[in-house]
DNA sequence: ATTTTTGTCGAACGTTCGTTCTAATAATAG
DNA sequence: CTATTATTAGAACGAACGTTCGACAAAAAT
């Protein structure tokens, strides 16, 4: 598996990466990380076998290493372009926004938005947080670093416009943490859609961090 | 494998159950349960095969199976255990407090306190959430809506108290995810310890609910 | 001292795992 | 219509999986 494997044929890839710039290999690759997702979603990476994949995107077992060389390679790719989408997604919002509080708030709808139009795929990248290994680890970690640092600095603009002191650290993984928590309870059925997920969210976040920044000391309140 | 297998000697369990409650039997296997929540913290419950469990606990792979039958009864054990404590000692700590507020930061410094402590456990507790199926599923599910209902009713105290308006259900599942996310990022080394998490962490949601819940309709604030 | 119980182990069971070989088909081009 | 290339599948690989068996040692009871 590792060193210099002698067979240099595979690995063709893209065809000619000439005109149409989506190729069929591109779309059925695309067809089969949908499936892919739905598989990891419901029993987990390490739960889910080749043999599960290749039954649910209807093609045979070696047909999929036609596709992507590993497992791991097929995890990796749904990880990227899941993180890489809301990433860009966000970037394009944050262009009309110039109010540090609303700009937050545009982080929580983005974020939100995404995970529940994309729940599947959000949680195989939430979930698999750290089954890959080596390259395909760092990479996306890489991003994940990168997207933490853009909420950490949205936070960091909302300090210094209000005169704010805590820890952003602490305040963004909270953050992090009451979005993302959502894969294990949200059930479309039952619970509002994402909009009213991230005015609520956004509520309980943004006065909580303004309020608790106000009083450097504590105060007993009332 | 199924049916009515010939042989009932196995299954023994509690030697006599008589005086001194805790047998050897007993503290081997709680030995083993705590080898076992390294090895599922580090690689998962699927990723953890049987040998990497024995090998941990320095005992034969067929060794193990004199402490339990199953792989899987072994999650559940230590998925009880974890989570019936957690719940004990917070009904122990809720008899001295009165006052709603302070009761929901009670149940926040118990949680993260547990959670820090038995990080593993914890991890073990949260991540592995839905791979016990049937009977183990369902009485860890039960412990974790009684959980949920304890702090539904700690909020709604709370928003009684104080006239607030709010849903408790987002609220209280935005705690958790704050809280639960812990295992994902916290490291005893650089981040503070549970004392300091619960303040702040208390701050933000306490101040959120609060000053989010008393404004009927939307204010524009300044 | 010997029987019974309790604890432990090496070896193997059958199954499933991720991956690869080989060869046959479908699509495209000349 | 042939030559070429892209795509699929059957069968098999060795390795690892969870679990079980039967024998055996240590400890406790008689």
């Amino acid at each position: 598996m590792a060193s210099a494997s002698p067979a240099p044929p595979r690995v063709s890839r893209r065809r000619r990466a000439a005109l149409p710039s989506e190729t069929r290999f591109d779309r059925r690759l695309a067809k089969i990380l949908t499936y892919a997702t739905d598989v990891f979603y419901e029993k987990g990476y390490e739960g889910a076998s080749m043999r599960d994949l290749s039954r649910a995107s209807g093609m045979s077992l070696a047909g999929m290493y036609y596709y992507f060389e590993s497992k791991e390679k097929l995890l990796y790719l749904i990880q990227k372009h899941t993180f890489t989408t809301i990433v860009e997604r966000l970037r394009e919002r944050l262009k009309d926004v110039t109010d540090p509080e609303q700009r937050i708030r545009v982080f929580i709808l983005n974020h939100l938005e995404y995970f529940l139009a994309n729940q599947k795929a959000m949680k195989v990248l939430s979930h698999e947080d750290d089954v890959l290994k080596n390259g395909f680890g760092t990479e996306i970690a890489a991003i994940k670093r990168e997207y933490y640092r853009i909420c950490i600095e949205l936070l960091d603009n909302l300090k210094r416009a209000k005169g704010l002191e805590f820890s952003s650290r602490i305040a963004v993984l909270s953050l992090f943490g009451m979005m993302n928590w959502i894969y294990t309870w949200h059930h479309p059925r039952v619970d509002a859609d994402a909009g009213e997920m991230a005015e609520q969210m956004g509520n309980i976040f943004l006065q909580g961090v303004c309020a608790s920044g106000k009083a450097q000391k504590k105060r007993s309140a009332n």
